[in-house]
DNA sequence: GTTATTTAGTTTGCATGCAAAATAATATAT
DNA sequence: ATATATTATTTTGCATGCAAACTAAATAAC
């Protein structure tokens, strides 16, 4: 046999890990501006769209990590970006809401998508919406099927 | 204005961050089964297309972090995978060099591309090549350009 | 109505990714 | 030749991603 299924250009997860720690490389230096990290900055995406949300649900939309979640949401709320409040229907949920701190972070951000498209060159913005798709996909494909 | 560039739905970044976590994800079962790691895995993939190469042409080849390359190096030297020799040229530089049982774990390594494409159903290989030249030019644009 | 099970979150231990500082050795400059 | 800069690699400190164990609270079983 030729192995060639196990070289390095041939591996679709080796694009995929270097594609994605480059474009969060690229979120580095913008992101610093406003004091939040990638994932951080994910989670405020969430919120803008909908506040007030248990932590199992920003899961849901974010995929972060649970256990990173904790750290991050302590971390965020440190920096007064939001505030974890108990869900008295159910104590063992507790609701993500930001303060009025957080929801202004949203206009500073406005411009940060526009800022890492900047980058793209060689790559059509229909071309990002094929690429989505294809990776909407993979995530399909990959994600628990039971 | 309608920070429709904020929805997270809208944002290549976090594609990209499912898609290749969802896949790395997908490696761990299998590769726990050779007792490696997938960044692990990654370096054994460049060593069997090159083997004797310095640790500066090893981060190239992967595009694994330098910090990390050094503990990821170490554990698999640990395991025996490998081995890390002076250049006697040039003592600056480290070889990185495969032993025997490095080189047999290739074998034992031939069905896991197999094994992962196992979980596409929805995609075909016409699409994942299409899916890897765009990630490829998304690489490119991010790339250190000067 | 206790007991068992499930659900929501947190904690822990390990393996990176990353930036910046530190080390050691080679190459350059003057 | 010696000071300076550059290169190769390691170390350090912080922020995750992940699996597994753990806690607390709500549900289901009986």
């Amino acid at each position: 046999m030729s192995f060639d299924q196990l070289k390095l250009k041939n591996q679709l997860c080796h694009r995929l890990y270097m594609a994605s720690n480059s474009i969060a490389r690229a979120y580095r230096e913008p992101l610093s501006e406003l004091n939040i990290t990638y994932p951080q900055y994910v989670v405020m995406m969430a919120l803008w769209e909908q506040d007030q949300i248990t932590i199992a649900e920003l899961l849901a939309e974010t995929a972060i990590d649970g256990g990173a979640m904790t750290q991050i949401l302590k971390k965020m709320s440190d920096k007064g970006l939001l505030e974890i409040i108990k869900d008295e229907q159910d104590k063992r949920k507790r609701l993500v809401q930001l303060t009025q701190e957080g929801q202004a972070l949203k206009k500073k951000s406005a411009n940060i998508p526009q800022q890492i498209k900047c980058n793209f060159t060689s790559i059509d913005s229909g071309q990002i919406e094929q690429l989505m798709q294809l990776l909407d996909l993979v995530v399909d494909d990959l994600s628990e099927k039971e």
